[in-house]
DNA sequence: TGGTAATCGAGACGGTACGTCCCGTCTTAAG
DNA sequence: CTTAAGACGGGACGTACCGTCTCGATTACCA
């Protein structure tokens, strides 16, 4: 409510500073000290606007994720969800945006602000782009399943694979998923 | 050529010391100085047989999967997989178990030992339970899909489940996951 | 540019502990852990402003030096040698600053700092206590010696006295040593 | 009293390891831990037979002193004392006799028993080496000094040299010492 | 436009834990 | 029964960050 006279540079230098610790040094090994040696601030401008680590990079995801193009619709619903899939990957692994879903999820495990953020963060940032292909392809398919069930399930599949084994998210798990979804491909 | 001689009572005690601290404290206020203060150790006797935290709490993992029971067998495979699921998830919740795969799925995030661990200790702790399972509800149900692929699916649901909402993982999660395998209940 | 902002409330309250734990513990089982400690500060405090043990106790000693009075003249310069060694060894006796130097004396044999300090410490602290009433001793008396020269022995007296028997830094001392430098008494 | 079977073989190789280690790393440096493992010896082994580290070394003290050459007699009694205090410097400089008497006068400040064996060894090893050419010296000279008290002195000034300025154990440290002792050379 | 108050950088501070070293005691297995 | 080997409880080391705090030096709003 008080949030009067918050600079604007002095946040973005923040939070560009913190992305460019993540990639540099990983997100655990990414301290509140060190983004604020890197970004010429001191320590206490950053807990003035953000009350701990993980309260940070969620609003630096939030950054990263706005800035994330909507995949393009295809006439084939298969199609449109992997290549929705693929894009969503592509974005996890080729920005900071991978690495600190990653650190927050693992933040989940026992910081309240990392848990509420990453639930409600996905709803604005991510949940949409792949509910709308979900949603067409549950319509256009033989099969009965909830367009949000099957969300929740390849979000759980998508984290699990960030965390075990960043480097698997691609095309190829793009399409293993959307079979997975949509029935084996020979589902002419 | 002489084996390093381990004292088994010290080691059950500093193993002990984790486990209680973990449940007090929660994994991630449980430090290795805490464990050794608990165990009545040195923590040069805990950094001697364990690399680090995640080692530690790999190993006590393992012997909390040791003692899980393996889940009865039912002629209904549905019932079977709702079962057996309900039991895994018993077991997460009434013992240190998941608070400490929570923690050990965070320490996968950065850490090469969790993340090795985390893979291979499933293996031969959980993933048969729930694997035979699957395999008679395969061969059981109308649809076709590969157990393993399920399986995964499962799993990633549960640790997702344990992370954001550890509470859920009951018995009402473990009867819709059985139908999002199956298919609905009324599906006669 | 800006001055590292040192509390002399802190450093004080270091220096104080400091000098009680030399008092209760001797100088070698005084630790900077300890230090911290009794003084409520953090370690990082004491190792900002002290590069290690020596350092810290060699402005300990330098402080306990500044209070030291400097020793009265008198017309005789046997009796006013006499007089200053006495005093001298009675600030060692009656004051920590016994036990720091023998401390500090003990670590030049390793250690660069006190090795460095106690030679320059002495010449402002201590030296020119001595040298003064050696000096009129020298011009007065019928020997010919250099006063520096037998400063020298009569420090070196002093130090391996209060390494090897400090209580025998008495008025007895102090009339042999004097008696050593200007020849016995009956010297008429 | 119950020293009955004490290997005359590992001693040595103990003792031997300590003289290396104190001339690779420093008195202070050389732990117990490290003079068994370059012994091949069980810490054990060492603490049986010696109490503590300035206990070995005032052991190995002796050896190094034993094996130094009493100094020639010389008619001159400025002579024999110079070539006497010189062959004294090099043998604290050219061995490890040195190092370990400067650590041993640093244990001296807190353990007795390097105390205590710091007075009595100098008695058998060193001190009688200084005395007789001081005897004939004070007979031969002309002025009037205790013998004694003259060793005391030198014996000070040689260790508060050993402690901050070893490198000046030579001879001309040796030619002054015997004029601060003898008068100056031109006192034909 | 000049005063004044919040914000800024810098970093000191009390703390907690880190992972390491060595202490002196102990336990074990081989000789 | 003595070894070597080294595990053990313990204490201190010196370092890294935590989150709070105190400084002057800007900076930006309001009178």
């Amino acid at each position: 409510m008080s949030e009067r006279r918050r600079s604007p540079t002095r946040q973005q230098a923040i939070l560009d500073a913190a992305a460019a610790l993540v990639e540099e040094l990983g997100y655990e090994n990414c301290t509140i000290e060190g983004v604020a040696r890197r970004a010429g601030a001191g320590k206490q401008t950053i807990y003035r606007w953000w009350a701990s680590k993980p309260a940070l990079f969620v609003e630096l995801y939030q950054l990263l994720v706005a800035r994330e193009a909507v995949a393009a619709r295809y006439a084939d619903p298969r199609r449109e969800l992997e290549v929705t899939l693929a894009a969503v990957f592509r974005h996890l692994t080729d920005t900071v945006a991978g690495a600190v879903l990653r650190g927050l999820i693992a933040d989940a495990t026992h910081d309240e602000v990392a848990r509420a953020a990453i639930n409600s963060e996905l709803v604005f940032g991510r949940r949409d782009i792949l509910l709308g292909p979900l949603r067409r392809a549950a319509a256009a398919g033989t099969r009965d399943w909830a367009p949000e069930e099957m969300l929740e399930m390849l979000v759980a599949v998508i984290w699990k694979t960030l965390i075990l084994e960043p480097d698997a998210l691609n095309d190829a798990l793009a399409a293993r998923l959307a079979a997975l979804v949509l029935g084996p491909v020979d589902d002419s």
